[in-house]
DNA sequence: CTGCACCTTCCCACAATGGGAAGGTCAACG
DNA sequence: CGTTGACCTTCCCATTGTGGGAAGGTGCAG
């Protein structure tokens, strides 16, 4: 089938279709003889794969080894559990700042009367002057180094 | 003060100032007769409030927005909460996704041994053959093509 | 004067995706 | 048979926000 028809199917779009084969993510698909890429079944769900994959999150080069492990049958579910582990652990990471972030807005939204007059706390806190920081002035004994 | 101090003081790289005076985040910061920029507490606190209103991770154009209603004495504090709100909306939703995400994968991790064999049901997962899905495939655009 | 930490501009790269141009191919329809 | 239009191909560009680094100028301590 052509590559239109593998997308459809797969719900790999062609443009990253050619452009998983282009990075070696994926094998290069047979051609006929217009040149065209021919895909079956198989590559069809070597594709299927890859977007599951991408659907939960894991990037290229993830992908990348979860596709090596899948084809291996001689892997072991070890490795592949650890690295769906790593992934989740930065997927909570994530999430748990952004619910931070969601906290904040939240309180601010709140706080901000949305009418027509000027003030906004939202404004405000953005614009706060850190002296909560208490900011004793980083010095400048000469020639210091930044830190970090 | 030099850029670096800026950028210490602010919390913004020296690179990022460069770059969003380059956009027109921000103003383009005096130059001394050497051609250094030059900045000062004002330039500074205007910093500060595009780096915390990308930590609640606006994007720079929203960040324009909000750099122009803050300068504006005359804004509407609805105009900010709109903003905010539109913000916060995103963020819910994609907390949403990426909680979808964690237990789809904390499920197929749980599920997994994660020794030595070869078995995994992470894997099987991912390969899972639509029979669930029960896609009865969305027919074509127009013109059935439905190759081979 | 030397050395070094600054500063400047400019270009490259990243991740993953889409848009679109220029040109070849295939099949249906008149 | 020729036109048409939906395919296909490759190639280049843009995105978002950030960092790396080169090449060259400046300022100051020793």
């Amino acid at each position: 089938m052509n590559i239109s028809m593998a997308a459809e199917q797969s719900g790999v779009s062609a443009k990253m279709i050619r452009y998983y084969e282009s990075i070696g993510l994926i094998e290069a698909a047979d051609r006929r003889d217009n040149g065209y890429r021919d895909y079956g079944d198989t590559e069809v769900a070597m594709l299927q794969f890859v977007r599951r994959t991408r659907d939960l999150g894991f990037s290229l080069d993830e992908v990348a080894s979860l596709l090596t492990l899948w084809r291996n049958r001689r892997r072991s579910s070890r490795e592949v559990r650890r690295l769906a582990e790593k992934h989740l652990a930065d997927i909570d990471a994530r999430i748990a700042d952004m619910r931070a972030v969601s906290r904040t807005l939240k309180r601010l939204v709140h706080a901000c009367h949305g009418d027509d007059r000027p003030e906004c706390p939202i404004l405000d806190d953005l614009a706060a002057t850190p002296a909560t920081t208490t900011t004793k002035h980083t010095r400048q004994p000469r020639r210091t180094r930044k830190a970090k």
